[in-house]
Parts: structure tokens; sequence; C-alpha cells
DNA sequence: TTGTAGGCGTTATCAG
DNA sequence: CTGATAACGCCTACAA
């Protein structure tokens, strides 16, 4: 592999001259330029990256932490899809790399580590939950004031950087606008507990029935665990409780899609017989019979956004707020199964 | 960040003999051993991973390139997680990154170039495509004998290392299914020709179609481009020409869903009306109604059998066969939209 | 079994 | 504007 000192050579400068050019560095003579960029290509010599990010002391890569494989199934690959997309298009634009991390699911993942061993300049986490494990390896990143981001699911500690979708108010909208139908009874199957953002669905559905002056009815809230198979078993609860409730606000379009399939399963007829708003707008939810009215979360941008603040961070550009917070907006998307 | 120098100082060895133990190599006295291993946690020491690659002269990274984000779409985000899964299965397992490399259109991508710039010691291309540009990328890597693997597409080219489906015979396999039943009015909604793996399921489907002595039909083949939305404009004229088939293989799950749903406007009621075979058996495939009778391909398997394959070439294990050429097999998987 | 020392290709600092 | 030159942290013969 042809090397900066072949350039050099060739073009008859000094090696240091031939970094410069290649990096636009200071000033230099138009001439020179030129006659290096000309060596360069003949020789076809490009910038060996890891000897710069060894230089540098950075490798130059984003990291994005991936939950354990098999459990990417419980969330939508629609989610991961939208997600990455978004923040390939940041890096890619910044020229940073894409470094995929998947979770081990044996060792407890020590995030701290990835950046002692300089394999990430900074990272996103995705599919974050709230049990101590992760706690911990969150604090920790924190602690050491280490560039890094959690998507989607909140954290005591201020010091945490965060991006997410307004989910408290995303609820809200999709249980208002049954409520807005005239419909009274309306039940809730939420996802697991140890994601935020299943507190803060809880939350929305609370407050719209609230302001509504409805009483929350804890006999039709049921919980599953955002997978498909979740929503099918959580068909026979609600095929039971039906003559309760006239619709249903469902965490993710996943469970939505498991439970309208099995309680047509049980013979329920819908939308006539039940109501449902999902969440997600995943690419699933026009697919149904019928197509679900959900709730869109905007991942190509939460990914883009968290991306290019931590990215922007690296290059001190925005060093002013260290410390991401921000809270994207979601939209309801009116479908036929909420009744229209 | 604490260096060798300190662990061996600490530990009172040469700082050789710290990155001894912390590779694992060579002979060594159990002793000092753990006394390395001993000053190294009280440090908080880990192998700096940029440094390493460049003393290596290697990253450590798997590279994978994808297609331009929008066109993600054309292909299932369900395609891309479950190769994704393979590939992160495979790099994990054997301590390589996963660095993923989103396509740039504008530019013609130049693969070598990752190479020449050391940011991948190999790399898998997702979505490759026939045209002219992306065929000359992949024979200059193949001149230069870099280790690659296209990811189901083929190349005339013998020195392209491919990791594929067969999808002629899970083509045939799918229209045999219909001709099983006694069907023998077949249509067929292909994808974009710039895909070798569109030509293979051409030849499946005549393939099964001669076999039982039918004559296929010019008149009742269609094409569109793997996008929902084709399937939706194919459509119309599947629906016009209604008459002349009882059934259709579709080259995949997403036109195929475009297409029902299409039909499905037009007043026609399946499968009853049209029988129809589809492609992929994405995760959508069984909430359409009727759920899609479709083939099944082993996506994740590929992943990881490229990615292994790959990996293995690099650590010299199996530096036997260096071009890979592997075939998986499809299954067929029946549910409803076949008429069953 | 362990230590010594050269080298990897850049970056960045300092002179000139 | 350009040239020397010291890091950077680790790997790996080669020696002992």
């Amino acid at each position: 592999m042809t090397n900066r000192k072949e350039v050099a050579e060739l073009a008859g400068v000094s090696e240091a001259t031939v970094s410069r050019v290649l990096n636009g560095i200071g000033p230099m003579k138009e001439s020179t330029r030129e006659r290096v960029l000309e060596a360069a290509k003949r020789l076809n010599y490009e910038l060996n990256a890891v000897a710069s990010s060894f230089a540098r002391g950075r490798s130059g890569n984003l990291g994005v932490v991936l939950p354990y494989v098999p459990k990417v199934h419980l969330f939508s690959t629609y989610y991961f899809s939208e997600l990455l997309s978004g923040i390939g298009e940041a890096v890619r634009s910044k020229g940073y790399g894409l470094l995929l991390l998947f979770r081990d699911p044996t060792a407890t993942y020590d995030y701290v580590s990835l950046y002692r061993t300089q394999r990430v300049d900074a990272c996103i986490i995705l599919g974050a939950s709230a049990i101590e494990a992760e706690l911990e390896g969150i604090n920790r990143l924190a602690e050491e004031e280490l560039p890094f981001c959690v998507m989607d699911q909140k954290f005591d500690n201020p010091l945490v950087s965060i991006v997410a979708a307004d989910h408290e108010q995303g609820s809200y909208d999709a249980v208002k606008h049954l409520l807005d139908k005239g419909l009274r009874t309306i039940g809730f199957l939420n996802g697991s507990p140890q994601y935020s953002n299943s507190w803060d669905r809880m939350s929305g559905y609370r407050r719209a029935l609230q302001e509504a002056g409805i009483q929350p009815d804890e006999s039709i809230m049921y919980e599953g665990n955002y997978s498909r198979t979740s929503g099918i078993q959580a068909a026979k609860d609600v095929h039971r409780d039906l003559h309760k409730m006239e619709a249903i606000f469902v965490s993710n379009d996943r469970m939505a899609i498991g439970l309208m399939q099995g309680l047509r399963e049980l013979g329920c007829r819908l939308p006539e017989e039940l109501k449902v708003v999902a969440y997600d707008d995943s690419d699933a939810a026009s697919l149904t019979e019928p197509p679900l009215t959900t709730v869109k979360v905007p991942f190509y941008e939460m990914g883009r956004l968290a991306a290019e603040r931590l990215l922007d961070r690296l290059t001190d550009k925005g060093n002013t707020e260290s410390v991401i917070n921000e809270r994207l907006k979601t939209e309801l998307k009116v479908r036929k199964s909420s009744g229209n």
C-alpha cells in the first residue's frame, strides 16, 4: 500500500506538505497543492484512516448500540431501520463512520469501555431499558462526561443526554381522538414497564380520560411486551371484557396487529365491535385489515438529530449546551381501525 | 487515558509482556499473567483498539455496504434487519467491528478505497445491482483480490464471491405449488431486471410451467420494482387480465401486498378469484388478509455465512478456497393466499 | 519465559 | 508557505 512518503518524493515536497494538502489545512501555494494531488492520484494514494485515527487519538466512529439480536423483534424492525437511516445520514454528512454494536447478552455491557478502547468517539444507545445494569452503565457514561445519547428512554440523571419523542402527548392525542368520536370506555394495552416510554403512554392515556371527566378503569388496562405474540395473548382478556369497552389504545403497532388478529379469530368484527388506535405508524400499519389509526413517531428525525448533536459536540461547534435533551412531536394518522 | 507503559510499571514487567498477556500470546508464567491482569484492572486499562489496529495494519472492521437510504424502502426493511443480525452475530463472535457504509448516491462508490484507507478489512455488499458503475466497482475488488462478498446478486466474473439464495428453485417451488393444485394459468409479477435474482425467478417460473407442459404466456407477465407501490400499480393490469389467469406468482411480499390491496379495491375477492404466491416471508406476510403463501429466504443465515467466511479468510483459517460461492435453500410457506 | 527496540503512517508543533 | 521531527500506543521479531 502506497504511503505518504512515496507521494512526497514523487511530488518533490516534504511529507508534512502532503498531509496539509490532503487535509486542506493551512495556507499553501496552489502549484504545490496541484503537484501533490497529482502525485497522489498517480500512486493511488489515500490517507490511511487508521493511522490518522491513531495520530489524532480518535476513532472517527460513532457507535450505535443495539439490543441483543433476538430481542430486536420486540421492537419493530421499522423502528431500527428508520433510526439507523437517520443516524447514517448525519454520520455520512459529517464524515464519520458508523459502528454497529450488538449488545452482548451474557456480559453486562460496559459502555465506558467502548471509549477506553477508543472504538468510538461517541455513541447512541438504542433500546435502553430501566434494568439495573443498564442504569449503571449509563450513569457511568454520564459521570465520565463522555459524549453519548440515549434514544427514547428517560433517566433521572440530568446529565444523561436524551433524544425522545413526546409519547405522553402522543398517547393523549390518540385517546383524545377516540373521545372526540364520543367513545367513553377506552381500554389500554400497554407495553413492558421497563421502558420509560410505556409510563409516558400511561400518563397520556390517563390525562386524556381525566380531562374528559372519565375515571380510568383499571380492569380494562392490559400489559404486553410490545411483541405481536403478546398482542395475540391479550386478545383473550380483551375479548372477555368486550362488553366493558368501545375502544382500545395499544402501545405499538405490533401488539395492535396481534390483538386484532387474536380478536378476529375469536369472532370479533373490527372496527365495528372495537375501535383500535395504535402507535408507531410502522409500514405494517396500513397493511392490516382494517388499516390502523396510529401515532406516527419521527424515528428518522430522532436518529439524525441525536447523531448530529453528538458529532457537533465532538467538533466543538456546539459546545454551548453539552447535555442533549430533545423531545420530538408525534402525529396521529387516522385510518379505519378507529372507525372512520 | 492510561496506557500500556503505566501498567507495565505497576506490574513490574516490560511493555511487551503486558501486550502478550492481554492478547493471550505465547507462553507465560501464570504469576506474571495474574500480576499484569491485576495491574490492568487497578488502572482501568484496556487495549487501545485504534493503536492496535494501527500496529497490526488492519482496522478490525467488517464493512457492510448499504444502498442509498431512500432506496432501502425498495427492499423490505425485513431483509436488511435479518441480514444485519446475521452478520452482526458472526462479527461479534469473531471479535470484529461492524462498520455500516451507506452508499453515496452522488459519487460512484469506490469500494477499493475502503480498503486503501484501511477503514475495513473486508466487506459485504448488500443491494448490489447490475448497473455499470456497480459492476466496475465490484470487478475492481475482484481484480485486487480483496476480501469481499456480494449478497444475493450474480456476476459473470468467477472471482466475485457471492452468497445467495437459490431463487430459481424457490420460484420453481412456488409455481409448482400452484400447479399441484391443478391451476394451469399462472401469471407472474416480477421485480426490477437490474437484479440478477429477478432473472432467476423468471427462470424458475418458466421451468415449472414447461415441466407441466404449459406454454408460458407473455401477456400475463408483469414488471414492478419490488416496491409496494409498484404492486398497487400492477393491480390495474392484472385485474384487466383476470379472465386469463387463476393464479399469480409475485417476486416479493411487498409487491404482493400492494397487488392484493389494489385488486381488492377493484372489487376482486381473494383468494377466490386469484391465488397468490409471494416471496420473502417477511413479517408482513402473515399479517395480510388472506395471509401470504410465500417463499421463505434464509436472510439471517446468509448474512452470517458471508461474514463468517470472510472473517475466517482474514484469519487464514480457511485459506483453502478463496472465492466464496454459496447458494442457500429457500422454503415454501403455505398460507391462505394460494387458496388453502 | 521475558526484555529490547524498531517500525507502523499520521498529526501537530516549531522553526525557518 | 514549507520542512524537520517528536509524539501516538502497540506489535513483534530477535535476543537473552
